[in-house]
DNA sequence: TACTATACGGTTTTT
DNA sequence: CCGTATAGTA
């Protein structure tokens, strides 16, 4: 037992040795929060409160609990394998599969992810005959998901207008026709789960018994529905509540705009009666300067739980920051940088370059690319969202279950069998009658349809048999021959790595056998067909997105995506007002703490070395903008940062020459620039009540023409009609 | 049915 | 600017 609590600091050892109460661990970045939540876990076991099987660990990230499992495996002789520790949605997965009857799902069930749940959402309007420009399918998709995620089915919802009411229509719908097929969505999976526990006595009794210490990880990003999950499988309000160990940090909550709700942990203390809150402010990670100025940043937001970073490490280095007049000179320098830190011994690895938006990244890509500096990007395409992978993944999850419409329409005619548009729907028009899946419709066809379309499900039961007795990999291998998915990419001109792609997944599949089948002590088995619970994992896992470490590459990504890694060098980009805060947070007051956070997250990923920089100019959507520098830098100490480029006062549009493209090209086909004389895109003014700003697009002429100005900290963006507003020259 | 033109929209993202 | 989605044509 020493050797486990070793080297814990005070607060981390008094954590991981709390008593079985509930507890709320406020975990700063860089603070070892991930080893005090595995410690604990191995401290429970080792000291024998608790055996494996009395543990449930909760994260959001396969990653976070892979790594986990792993820590755990290091820490103690365990098998570890077997343990319920996974993601919400892992864990629900797993908990309906083995309640498959009580959750009144097929043992098959599969699961949509976002754009299969896009997919047939569309689907549905189609069926209802639904104008999907008064509903437009992700708009619906994004009510119904928030919907469950705060725990209402269909009926419950309170809708007070037509527009809801019809929506609150369409939702009861969808979950029909996914009940009917056999599918759920993400959020059904926790909402299923948590149903069951509620209205099953004896199964929630049972769970509630056997999970004496829930431990859960980024607890700042749960949601509604999954604060209510936990709060009952805790049996929060019973004689015998288990022990909840939360360990998460409101300063880091970035995921709002998703759901996350970072009440629920204020709502978490008071509600489990929490007397134990530990804070770990020393940080692990940084040099003073850096925290010091994260410190200053996140200062600025109210309603913190409130917490200080420090660090043993002294102040080091010097935050630099650089003003480039364009996004291409701003690029160029990051580049030259990076090359010289690289010359210094740096590894390439070590650096990160972060930016708000996705976007960002193409002209440091550029950049990159042509210095020939090796670089990775993340954030793209995952795995199993390719769409030759889908397309497999949809034959095989129709040998699974035959009611998967949404698999069904994905690979009726794909590789083409002169299916169309008319077959299809004259199907669909039969299924909606007959009340069947698609599938299950095509015996009732007649006519020209029920030759092709016949022929299609007789493949694919012909699959079904072929495959009965083959192994995974093996079963996979012999769908992609027969249902013909190779050979349409063989003979595609760019499909070479498609089919390196689809070879992959055998290899994913003999990979998945290999982790999943292995025996496990003291545990039953996992539940499900492996061809099932392959498909689940498909959907869980769609393959890494964050980064991971090892290669020696300059790692590109936006801030969300690198929250909880670390890196010596850190490049923080695009610091401008508009884009970072970025202009559609700035306007409420949420939105622009929610910023502050995510700019706060930025700045602890650095270890020794900090760099921001901005542009003046920007190419976005194929207009330049122009934009003032953030707000954030008015809100770290003066003395803690290095300016490598000359300060000027207000200064924007100093360094700027107008050139060709800048002038008013607008959305507008109109001709503006006429009636704008005096005012042109880039030029710095003055408005009374907010101060300075530079003009960033206009439209419209005469009596309408528009321009929109970034006031920045004084106003933020703002479109004033030239007619009205005083706008004076600066 | 498959390919090409055009229109549109464009934070952040895990499961 | 640039990828995606839909409409239109061979």
């Amino acid at each position: 037992m020493s050797r486990l609590l070793d080297n814990l600091n005070t607060e981390q050892l008094a954590a991981v040795t709390l008593p079985a109460q509930s507890a709320l661990i406020l975990a700063g970045a860089g603070s070892g929060k991930t080893r005090v939540l595995t410690t604990r876990i191995a401290w429970l076991l080792q000291t024998g409160q608790v055996s494996q099987s009395g543990i449930l660990g909760v994260t959001f990230t396969n990653k976070a609990a892979k790594e986990m499992l792993t820590r755990l495996g290091a820490m103690l002789p365990i098998n570890t394998r077997g343990m319920w520790i996974g993601t919400f949605h892992g864990l629900c997965n797993r908990f309906l599969r083995a309640h498959y009857r009580e959750a009144a799902l097929p043992q098959t069930f599969q699961i949509l992810d976002t754009a299969d749940q896009l997919a047939a959402i569309k689907r549905l309007l189609k069926a209802l005959n639904v104008d999907d420009e008064k509903f437009p399918p992700r708009e619906l998709q994004h009510f119904i998901n928030a919907q469950k995620e705060a725990g209402y089915r269909a009926n419950a919802v309170e809708a007070w207008d037509e527009f809801t009411r019809r929506r609150v229509e369409l939702y009861a719908e969808y979950d029909a026709q996914c009940q009917r097929e056999g599918v759920v969505d993400f959020p059904e999976l926790l909402l299923r789960a948590y149903e069951l526990l509620e209205r099953n006595e004896p199964i929630r009794r049972h769970y509630q018994l056997r999970f004496r210490h829930i431990l859960v990880d980024e607890f700042q990003d749960t949601n509604r529905l999954q604060y209510l999950w936990l709060k009952l499988i805790a049996g929060f309000a019973s004689e015998t509540p288990a022990a909840v160990f939360a360990v998460g940090d409101d300063d880091q909550s970035i995921y709002g705009f998703r759901g996350a709700e970072v009440g629920n942990m204020r709502d978490f203390e008071r509600e489990f009666r929490v007397a134990n809150v530990i804070r770990l402010e020393q940080n692990y990670r940084s040099h003073g300067n850096i925290l010091d100025a994260a410190n200053a940043i996140i200062a600025n937001n109210s309603q913190r739980l409130g917490k200080n970073l420090w660090t043993d490490q002294g102040a080091g280095e010097p935050i630099r920051v650089y003003e480039a007049v364009a996004d291409m000179d701003e690029a160029r320098w990051v580049v030259e940088e990076i090359q010289q830190l690289v010359r210094e011994g740096a590894a390439r690895g070590d650096i990160a370059l972060l930016y708000r938006s996705n976007a960002q990244s193409r002209v440091l890509e550029h950049q990159l690319f042509s210095t020939g500096l090796p670089y990775r990007v993340y954030g793209g395409l995952r795995f199993f969202e390719r769409q030759e992978v889908k397309h497999a993944l949809a034959y095989l999850r129709l040998i699974a279950n035959p009611d998967d419409d949404t698999a069904f329409a994905r690979v009726v005619n794909f590789p083409t069998r002169g299916i169309g548009a008319r077959s299809l729907e004259q199907l669909q028009d039969a299924a909606r009658m007959f009340n069947t899946s698609l599938y299950a419709t095509v015996p009732h066809l007649n006519g020209k349809p029920a030759q092709s379309i016949g022929a299609f499900v007789k493949l694919v039961e012909e699959l079904r048999r072929e495959t009965a007795d083959l192994s995974l990999p093996e079963m996979i291998d012999h769908v992609l021959e027969v249902s013909g998915l190779r050979a349409h990419y063989r003979a595609e001109r760019e499909g070479q790595e498609r089919l390196e792609n689809l070879d992959e997944l055998i290899s994913a599949a003999t990979g998945f056998l290999h982790d999943d089948s292995a025996p496990v002590e003291g545990e039953e088995s996992l539940p499900g067909d492996p061809l099932s619970r392959f498909l689940a994992h498909a959907s869980l896992e769609a393959g890494e997105h964050q980064a991971d470490a090892g290669q020696d590459a300059v790692q590109l990504m936006s801030v969300h995506a690198a929250k909880g890694l670390e890196f010596d060098v850190v490049f923080i980009t695009g610091l401008e007002d508009g884009l970072f805060p970025h202009e559609n947070s700035i306007q409420e007051h949420e939105g622009l703490e929610e910023e502050r956070r995510l700019m706060y997250v930025a700045v602890t990923r650095a270890r020794k070395r900090l760099y921001l920089s901005l542009a003046q100019s920007r190419m976005l959507h194929g207009q330049t903008r122009y934009a003032v520098k953030s707000r954030f830098f008015d809100e770290i100490p003066e003395g803690l940062l290095k300016w490598l480029t000359p300060r000027v006062q207000q200064g924007f549009g100093q360094h700027y020459t107008p050139s060709r493209g800048d002038s008013f090209t607008t959305s507008a086909p109109r001709q503006p620039s006429r009636d704008l004389i005096g005012f042109r895109i880039g030029q710095q003014v003055r408005h009374a009540r907010f101060g300075a700003g530079v003009i960033v697009s206009a439209e419209g002429s005469g009596q309408d023409a528009r321009v929109q100005v970034n006031f920045g900290s004084g106003g933020g963006m703002k479109w004033l009609a030239l007619s009205v507003a005083k706008l004076e020259a600066a």
